[in-house]
DNA sequence: TCATCAATGATAGTAATACTATCACAAATA
DNA sequence: TATTTGTGATAGTATTACTATCATTGATGA
């Protein structure tokens, strides 16, 4: 995988493109790893200005303020996830193994390996799954759909939900299968961690296997 | 239903306990209207204050902060949700038909009739919907974890996951379908208003039917 | 009936947050 | 060489999220 590689993102989900200079990668960079120390409530542009000596209104340049800054990582992920899958099946015809490479991408995305230097998708994953439901949890949303913010969103479930009717075109529901895999892939993936009475699953040695055995199970019962 | 029914949550969610006293439940009453109109974000114990016609200082006497008063309002939710399951399965014997009652309970809480005046659970229930799941999705989770403030959610998780167990034993995941059967009725009904393409349920006349068919689905091809 | 005590209100103050504005400077570009 | 662009430095403002202190009132109890 090349560096060449550049994730195109709404241009509404930034006011300077960060990806086209040293300081809007470094902003990405290390937004990524503070977010992940502190959480997105606790995370400010002024923690971020000083982490990588530079000013709070120079990064106010770049994402009008941090909801938008989290949107834009967010997206980000979507679209890096739907990178992978498009990649990882693009020589599959088994539908039944497209759905599993799928839920293998949801799962352990971080495990690929890196696209860009300045985004570690490791620690991007668990920011999906700690606060990503948050960017569309919020008075905005109407709002901030109407401007496309989820459209990277809409299309990994879009792809996922095509799959899903392939492997069973008489299921009702593929659009909300499609999305609740994703969902639950994050969701027991922080049960697991901290909240282990709401699932089954555990995590062992930081492998996700047992929440990726979970989904397919769950595939497996509903659409086979 | 008699007003004398008490839900009884957590000390530690409260200072002083908000059913003993007319500011408190005016608190209970007012917060919930104005969560639900501004959002958790921009909800501030000020708004609170001046609306009620109290001051913030009184209020912090109630409550640590906004983020303890929303955990307490979405266990009290959770609670009543357990409290609905229990009454409305007591009689039943059949297990399809207490999982069926169970969704219903998901699903369309907001339409039972109310147990305490001061809380309107037709709103409660869109706030838990919009908000809920920023009561765990914190950098403090684990420490509020181990005070219990979790509690109720765990409990009605169990409640749910014996019946799953009933209906077929040899079902491996029956925490992590429970849980996520709530959560999926939850985020689909918001989904269903604000992200359409996320789903393919569909919210007509303000009523979940078309959740509700799409969760018994689920649960027969999951189970039967 | 008087003392006191708990609950609330009124007011003030502080540190941090989430910005906005202005000016200076250096490097790239035309 | 002139100009534009990007960044830094600094200052300032309104709001948020509290904390502290003191006054008032109404109920309790001796």
């Amino acid at each position: 995988m090349s560096a060449e590689i550049k994730i195109s993102l709404n241009k509404g989900l930034y006011l300077k493109d960060p990806q086209d200079s040293e300081l809007g990668r470094s902003i990405i960079k290390n937004s990524i790893i503070l977010i992940d120390e502190f959480g997105i409530e606790s995370f400010t542009f002024k923690k971020l200005a000083a982490h990588i000596k530079s000013t709070e209104a120079s990064i106010y340049r770049y994402f009008v303020n941090k909801h938008l800054l989290l949107l834009y990582l967010v997206n980000w992920y979507w679209e890096w996830v739907n990178f992978l899958i498009s990649i990882n099946t693009i020589n599959i015809t088994d539908s039944k193994t497209k759905l599993q490479i799928i839920i293998h991408s949801f799962v352990s995305a971080s495990q690929e390996n890196p696209v860009v230097d300045y985004v570690n998708e490791s620690i991007l994953q668990k920011i999906v799954i700690s606060d990503g439901m948050k960017t569309y949890h919020t008075k905005e949303v109407d709002n901030e759909n109407s401007k496309g913010f989820f459209k990277s969103y809409k299309n990994l479930v879009l792809t996922v939900s095509k799959v899903i009717s392939e492997v069973n075109p008489n299921f009702k529901y593929p659009y909300t299968l499609a999305t609740n895999l994703f969902e639950m892939s994050n969701n027991h993936i922080f049960f697991a961690q901290h909240l282990p009475r709401l699932t089954d699953v555990s995590i062992v040695e930081n492998e996700n296997n047992e929440v990726e055995k979970m989904l397919n199970y769950f595939v497996e019962k509903l659409l086979y």
